[in-house]
This record gives C-alpha cells, sequence and structure tokens, in this order.
DNA sequence: ATTATATCTGAACAGATATTCAAATATGCT
DNA sequence: AGCATATTTGAATATCTGTTCAGATATAAT
C-alpha cells in the first residue's frame, strides 16, 4: 500500500498524516467522548489491584466493610474511599442491615468484564 | 444470618471481622498474587482515555505512529509513550514497513473486553 | 557520507490518586 | 440520654502517571 504523505488532514490537527485514510476511518468509528469517558472511568477502576481485589471477591457474595478491610489487610478508611469511588460508578450497590452496610455487585456485566479479562491472561 | 463478631481471622491481618465465614470465602476463591497483578494492569492500561482510543482506533486497523498522533491530537512522543506500554502488555504488536512501524492489536480478547465494556455503558 | 523521515528514549514537571489520620454520622443497645 | 459499633468524610501526604522537551536511533534517499 501507498502512505499518502504530508496530506494535511481537516479532521485533525496535526500536519503530518502518513494513512489520510486511516485516520479518516478511526474518525468515523469514534465513539461519543462521553461514551469514551465513561468506559475509560470503568477500566480505571478496576486497574486499581486494591479495587479489583474488592470487586473479585464481591463477585463471591456480598460483604460489609470490615470483612473487605480484614480480608484485604487495609484500614476500613482505604476501604470506604475505594468503595465509595466503585459505587459512583454503579459497579457496586449496597445495602443496609442495622449498623451494617452490605456491598455487592451492581450488574452481572462486571463478572463477565473479569471473566473476559482472566481469559486474556491465560497465554 | 447471624454476624459472627469480633472473631479474630488467623488468615487475615486485622482484628475486626464481622462476617468470618464470608472473609474465608474471599480467601479460598482468591487468584494467585501475580494473576491479580497482570490482570489490573491490563484494565489500567485501558483506564486512560488516552490509550483506549488508541485500542479502539486499532480495533478499525493498523496504524502507525504519526497516523495516531493526528488522530489523537497529540504529539507522537506522548504516542509512542503510551504505545510502548500497551505493547509491554502484549496488548497490541508492531511490524515494520520500512522506516514506519504499523501497530496493531495483538489479541482479540481485548477487542472482546472493549464490546463488554461498552455493554455494561448502555443503561 | 549526508540529509530527511519516522520513531524512540530519558529526564522533568504538573496533575492525579491511594492511603492515613482525625473527626463526623448513623444505627443499636441499655 | 449516653455509649458502642459500623461506616463515612475531608484534609494531608507520598507516590504514581501522562505529557512535554531535547536528544538519540533506525531506515531510506540522494
Amino acid at each position: 500500500m501507498e502512505p499518502d504523505k504530508k496530506i494535511i488532514d481537516e479532521d485533525s490537527c496535526q500536519v503530518r498524516v502518513v494513512h489520510l485514510e486511516r485516520v479518516a476511518q478511526a474518525n468515523r468509528s469514534k465513539l461519543p467522548d462521553r461514551t469514551l469517558q465513561q468506559l475509560s472511568l470503568i477500566y480505571k477502576a478496576l486497574g486499581d489491584p486494591t479495587r479489583l481485589k474488592i470487586v473479585l471477591a464481591l463477585c463471591e457474595g456480598e460483604m460489609c466493610v470490615c470483612d473487605l478491610a480484614s480480608y484485604l489487610c487495609l484500614s476500613e478508611s482505604a476501604v470506604s474511599h475505594q468503595l465509595r469511588r466503585l459505587r459512583e460508578l454503579s459497579l457496586i450497590k449496597n445495602r443496609r442491615d442495622g449498623q451494617i452496610l452490605y456491598y455487592s455487585l451492581d450488574d452481572n456485566h462486571i463478572a463477565e468484564l473479569l471473566k473476559v479479562g482472566l481469559e486474556h491472561i491465560k497465554e
């Protein structure tokens, strides 16, 4: 194939473009900014080992803050901070029973996300 | 259910445990540290908007560094740094044709990971 | 060999982030 | 009401991370 060297692309902000058609195609299939932002936030949430452990643990069933703190060998405050982040992204939810808040996965898509990720590693 | 309050768990490093059995179950299903580390690195890689855009763009076909820089409106250096991270995680690979390096997805698992992530958002 | 193109690399800086600590809620018990 | 338990919150800090900048490679062309 022949690179379209040095062509200025109207849709881009740089001058140098080698394969104009490739850039155009990427632009056509581009996701809305908002969607992209949401998607990256979800991956980022799972990108922290602590949060990933939390989510994996919750795959087995609901747990309260101090259970998770005990399991993770972490302060309850640290766990609570992370739980909030996960909850703000609707990855987990909680229900109150007296003084105890039980956290669980909000959605089964997440379990599948983890499954696909694990499959990727096995190689 | 009855919380097993204030029981000391041998496997954990904190004293306070409300649901001993839940913690034990989480420990039983715990993934090896190395697996967990790898998994979180993959999610972290996709957790950055720039890298996510790169991977999504490469779903449509291979691109060179300056194509991506043009598409992302970013310096070629910045793109190169991110490409290296993605390559180190085996998410992408490259082939050289003369002076140009063409980057593409290394594995089709990644496309599926993105698909599942997108499905989660649609709600 | 010299020059140009395409990409990479390392250091540095600015901004983001995970944990800690102290203090604040919220619920239950007596 | 008063006290204990379970969790949250906000500020502070130490660490991590993405981009920029300047310079280094690698390949191709003259």
